[in-house]
DNA sequence: ACAAGCCTATGACGGCCGTAGTAGGATTAA
DNA sequence: TTAATCCTACTACGGCCGTCATAGGCTTGT
């Protein structure tokens, strides 16, 4: 069934493909540029992890502007966080009930949330 | 306030952990046999394992038999885990309302799911 | 036409991780 | 006592990742 492709992302990769997916497209200078202040390394680091992005899979180049490359995602913002979460469930041994029990556990989540939760599960139901 | 001092685990370091708070104490080659079969490298890389967990704080050694070292651990499987849950949510900005939501948007939730978690909250509250 | 500046392509490096081999000391079964 | 076995302590290595420098080609303002 030719598998799509598994493409792992790292965190930092994940943070580029954030800032393209709000850019839809972009050079590497307006995805530098587009990063928090915080968490903005030189330029060539920043073309790199785009380079690496474009082996994976997981950015292409679409056109020029003067002699930079555009690149645009390759992939949904929602594919990528569909691995991300299966790879965390891997932890907790591929089932979401107990990630949540220690979400619940830690109080990382409040009555209020799991309500809402609920809510969106019974109300978008289908 | 004297930081507790971050203890990062890698994946497979946390299933050394695994095993070891389920045997309690026990020496490296106890560690690898009780290691599900499909997950269960040589003996010296289990070792280099144990070793870099010691490094890290995350086991100690308590005592020897033989001339066998056994080991224990030094952290708490709920300090690790909570550990793991902190940096997952990271991913998802902190929060744990957005990783939730994506289980429920990739169905890893069931509506039943949810109700439990919420009749944990409500029941267990304080 | 040219200097200044921007971009690309490539190479590099150190740290962490998973993996394992090896030398040699310690233990044990005969 | 001695050979077989076990265990330790090291060393190594390749892949991935975050980090960046450098060389040189392209573009542009004057």
């Amino acid at each position: 069934m030719a598998r799509k492709t598994e493409i792992k992302l790292t965190r930092f990769e994940l943070e580029i493909m954030e800032a393209l997916w709000k850019l839809s497209r972009a050079s590497v200078r307006e995805i530098r540029e587009s990063l928090p202040e915080r968490r903005r390394p030189a330029y060539t680091t920043v073309q790199t992890m785009v380079y690496r992005l474009e082996e994976k899979g997981a950015v292409r180049r679409v056109k020029k502007i003067g002699n930079a490359h555009i690149f645009e995602p390759a992939l949904t913002r929602k594919a990528a966080h569909r691995q991300v979460v299966d790879h965390m469930l891997e932890w907790f041994g591929g089932s979401a009930r107990p990630l949540v029990a220690h979400l619940v556990e830690f109080g990382k989540l409040t009555l209020e949330d799991v309500r809402e939760m609920e809510k969106l599960l019974a109300g978008g139901r289908r």
